[in-house]
DNA sequence: ATGTGAATGAGAATCTTTTGCATCAGCTCT
DNA sequence: AGAGCTGATGCAAAAGATTCTCATTCACAT
């Protein structure tokens, strides 16, 4: 991501701005929470705030650059949004996140919505399960 | 819901227990935050401390009585447990929430999860969108 | 009725996220 | 390149949600 691609969506180009974009693209964690972004941005040598941080990924938020998911535990987490829409499948024990689309799934949605005449914004589906690193483990 | 009720559960039939259990009943709130839970046993002459809701909550959500949601504002609401899976459907206006279950969905979830070889343990759908009487509103 | 371990209440503590405010840095216009 | 305007940042304090500590009380088997 280019520093004239966040002008196009309205925000200034700023050094942090730039550090947490490079640290979403970068890191391999495809969700992370803010203390994460945060603590990788330490580890990078860049001093930036907490606080940054957090108006930093909700400014990309409503600017449609990530988007943000509430997992089991409550807290956000964060991922890049590259415009195609997925849903999660997140191992309850390890944490390990992967991720999938189903055309059935998504028409049935939009069906449901119509059904209760709701205009649909958004919708996601959260399945949890144990994935089979962890299936083997508790053997 | 009677005292042997939450014995079988292994729960003490205490007396915040019960309240609490009433609240999640009669309330005309299908899904209450702790808070929410809170002030409705003050209205009703409780002294039960926030602490007791939300550990009583907890123990619910653990012996399957009550299950436990996330929605976009992040935190907790809860709703009796009734056995019956369904999945939901939010106004991102006013907050009205409808509820519906799908076979379809059903059944393609668990041939995902299957797919990916994780052993279910949980799912939920949110669909996120304007209520009809808020499109109204809004015109 | 009584004893014991579990449950409660109150407040402190923790964790996550937001906000206020003084300072600083992009960006636009010379 | 330089000046100024405006929005962005950093820090610390605040706010909101939830959990924990611990002394006291209660449910229930005996």
């Amino acid at each position: 991501m280019q520093s004239h691609d966040l002008k196009k969506l309205g925000l200034k180009a700023t050094l942090p701005r730039l550090k947490i974009l490079e640290i979403l693209e970068d890191s391999k964690l495809r969700h992370m929470s803010a203390e994460e972004v945060y603590k990788a941005l330490l580890d990078s040598g860049e001093e930036i705030g907490l606080a940054t941080v957090y108006r930093v990924l909700t400014q990309f938020e409503s600017a449609g650059l990530v988007s943000r998911h509430h997992f089991e535990g409550g807290h956000s987490v964060f991922e890049l949004d590259d415009g195609e829409h997925h849903d999660h499948l997140m191992c309850v024990k390890c944490g390990k996140i992967e991720e999938f689309i189903d055309d059935t799934i998504e028409d049935r949605q939009k069906a449901i919505a119509k059904r209760f005449e709701f205009e649909m914004t958004d919708h996601c589906l959260y399945i949890y399960g144990v994935c089979p690193a962890c299936q083997s483990k508790l053997k």
